[in-house]
DNA sequence: AAGCGCAAATATGTATCCAAAGTCGAGGGG
DNA sequence: CCCCTCGACTTTGGATACATATTTGCGCTT
């Protein structure tokens, strides 16, 4: 209650920077809240199965609960977080089942994709991901486990880009690597892990080179279901 | 303007029947403006490009802007209209690409899945399918070509409800057959693409006999393929 | 006559309001 | 003592109100 004084607050700023979605400049609130949202079940901050309620959000956020519930809406259809039998929403619990579910769908799109970049990479190209794999060496060798994180998710990144005409392709996979992270989190901390995935990113540049495109799919299967296995691996440690 | 009027008698009537989501009845007012549009969408009513603004729509279901919006961001998120650059949405066109792409995303995930199905199918489902596939048969005898069309979708509907546990894939697949009806009422309408879907269908059936995993797998991926190019083939001829 | 600019209309984003349904607890009855 | 019921409170869905932004067209100026 009494948020309306924040309200008024985060409205004269907003309305001083970018009143609406002045897409290029500023966010729109809906927008911030949803990034928001997002990020903090993506970190971890909400436990699973705690109740998401609107006006408790609304208030935090110091906004509306116009753009909280749009916001959760579009959460719920992204997987993020389930509606509760009563009401409200949550972060579900996620058995080892979805995330092998998760991992499956992977496995088979980006399996696919990596087919059609292969018909269609340059030597410039592959070179980047010869490069950016470099970098995530380096990193390694000086146990920076967060900066070879950075330099494979540039290295899947350059890849999703390769087939950014291919719309729903893309979106699909950005859309999954993105509930990935909430798993890859913990994952990351081993060393062996960031390992296999240089070692699973230097074949896939490999079957490229080759112009194999059947390698090519064969090749991501394996990678992302290492990636599976580390994932899990690491999820039933936590328990 | 003045659709104050029409709020109010269907806002009674919806006070009357069941107001918000009683889940088990009766749909709530967003799921029903959800439903109208995307039946609207698909049976073609909107010309690609046109635009779709929430105020008027609103007005022509009789409710509030706020159901409309939720509705249209749900839409935006599956695909089924984008956003204009300047405001509102439409539905996209359908560019061969598009539609390309479409199948070939349905092409992966169908052969994954129908790969898993083969590891789990029993012979009483099977003999299930096959008779599905008689059915259809029958119907195509007999010239009844949206016959047909029921019996193979009940085909897919079978074989997907055998991964309804695995909740992403299944909702991913059952969401991209709803686009594909967009082009598929087109290409009903020849006995050709019908023989070939029922063959396809018979196919399959021997493949999960087998129980070969991987031919399955290639063997539904000829059966989208071929969906895709009768697809295409008729939507050329249409223009 | 043409182009620029301003103003009005229209649409969208956000906030608030209202009604209805679900939840929880207290009190009474078995 | 436990269960059932009724009522208040919480929370959500939907409507409306309001501010802002965009677009279009009209008028003025050059």
């Amino acid at each position: 209650m009494l948020s309306c004084r924040h309200t008024f607050k985060l409205d004269t700023i907003m309305n001083g920077i970018s009143s609406a979605r002045s897409k290029k400049n500023g966010l729109s609130v809906r927008e911030k809240t949803y990034e928001y949202l997002k990020s903090n079940i993506l970190s971890g901050r909400f436990t699973a199965g705690e109740r998401l309620a609107e006006e408790h959000l609304a208030e935090e956020l110091g906004v509306s609960r116009t753009p909280v519930r749009e916001a959760l809406h579009k959460l719920e259809l992204e997987g993020l977080i389930e509606p509760l039998e009563s009401r409200g929403f949550c972060v579900p619990h996620d058995s080892p089942e979805e995330v092998e579910d998760l991992f499956d769908l992977r496995t088979v799109l980006e399996g696919y994709t990596l087919k059609l970049i292969c018909e269609r990479i340059t030597d410039e190209q592959i070179e980047r991901l010869e490069g950016v794999i470099g970098k995530a060496e380096a990193s390694l060798r000086r146990k920076r486990i967060d900066e070879v994180f950075q330099w494979n998710t540039e290295f899947h990144d350059i890849l999703h880009g390769m087939v950014a005409d291919k719309r729903r392709f893309h979106n699909l996979i950005v859309n999954m690597r993105k509930y990935v992270l909430r798993y890859r989190k913990d994952t990351l901390q081993y060393l062996g892990a960031a390992k296999r995935a240089i070692d699973g990113h230097r074949q896939i540049v490999l079957a490229l080179k080759l112009k194999d495109p059947e390698l090519c799919e064969r090749v991501m299967r394996v990678h992302i279901r290492q990636a599976k296995e580390d994932a899990l691996q690491t999820n039933s440690e936590a328990r």
